[in-house]
DNA sequence: GTCTATAGGCAGATAGAC
DNA sequence: GTCTATCTGCCTATAGAC
């Protein structure tokens, strides 16, 4: 389903209605939001998105499975386009700056605060995309040290998870703020200080 | 309002009812929750909620002022119990670490997720949390620094922006995992990296 | 695939008796 | 202060025509 339309070409109703889902689920929650925004949105009756997507779990478990597809592509694309491991993670922060420059929290960090509320397995896709992030972020982190460009005081898979939960956190209390710079000082402290012992003048990451 | 009751004292309608909306906005959000789910565990009907609430802004609102005056008399505490900047940082974690271990997300870590959906004096609120958490840490930090038992690379300011992000990101994402130890490698990395350039074998914070 | 219409329930909130 | 009863509106979801 939804083969990916050439650039110009409208997208199909069921990407139509993912991508106005995924923004008001990461900017209001998972239970911020309703069919009747969505049909309000797109001009569209909420039976008709329930033609799309039956139930709101369905939805929501269709969103959890679309951006972590999405990130992985990004991640690939990293992957092709950097070598330096110190490059990857400025990168991957960036990542994560667009997103907060287009107001939005990384949707699985809002749905984790969502979480005690969520279907079963909305949950399980939830812990699973960050399983991914980790085990990535450690496999550069690794890769980095075997180089010794990089310096680390922990495992590779501590590491990465202070590196996903300072970033998923540093989103999360931005936010508030609307300040995009609050981010980037949090990401470019945490970056500096995992990687290297006396940190030699970092840039602002690729973000924005 | 509120005379604080002697232990063992049963508390007034008021606090029992904050009480029971305290935990449910920091496990399932402020809009996870309904005066029903109060009405039912207290066994008051919802009538009689409105009675001390009159609106959910209004209950929230109280929510936020009573979590941030409680952070502040737990900041106290610490400041009277801990002369080490180090141990006050510990200590500091170790807040956080109990509200793990209770289930919990962090209130205002919490309704930073569903910023968009608050009433403005709430939001207004979260952020004043937050700015008054960023003064107390860099204060600690910047003591740590003039008595030369910490070693920071940024500014105290900056400093304490990134514990604070790191560890409401941690408990964001440790939280599905529902893994307190997760939450204390984060933390002790955090702190770690970021007061000493070499860290010397830390404990595992003051917490649970 | 999209629509109108509507079911059935729960949300926040109020009236008024006690 | 607490209650029962109720209001209005929105929620998710379905039926059935086109």
């Amino acid at each position: 389903m939804a083969p990916a339309p050439r650039s110009g070409e409208a997208a199909d109703t069921a990407t139509r209605i993912l991508d106005v889902a995924e923004r008001l689920a990461q900017t209001r929650g998972f239970n911020g939001f309703s069919y009747a925004d969505i049909s309000s949105e797109l001009e569209i009756s909420k039976a008709s998105l329930h033609y799309h997507f039956p139930s709101k779990a369905d939805l929501g478990q269709a969103l959890i499975e679309r951006y972590a597809t999405h990130f992985a592509e990004a991640l690939a694309t990293i992957e092709e386009r950097e070598r330096d491991p110190i490059a990857k993670l400025d990168a991957y922060a960036g990542i994560y700056a667009d997103v907060l420059q287009d107001q939005r929290m990384c949707l699985c960090g809002m749905l984790a605060a969502d979480y005690d509320t969520l279907p079963k397995p909305m949950g399980d896709a939830v812990i699973r995309f960050f399983d991914e992030n980790e085990a990535w972020l450690a496999r550069v982190l690794e890769q980095g040290a075997n180089a010794d460009t990089l310096h680390l005081s922990r495992s590779p898979r501590e590491e990465a998870q202070a590196i996903l939960s300072g970033l998923e956190g540093a989103m999360l209390v931005a936010r508030p703020y609307g300040d995009l710079s609050r981010f980037q000082a949090v990401a470019n402290a945490l970056l500096a200080s995992l990687t290297s012992p006396s940190p030699p003048e970092r840039g602002s990451g690729s973000g924005a």
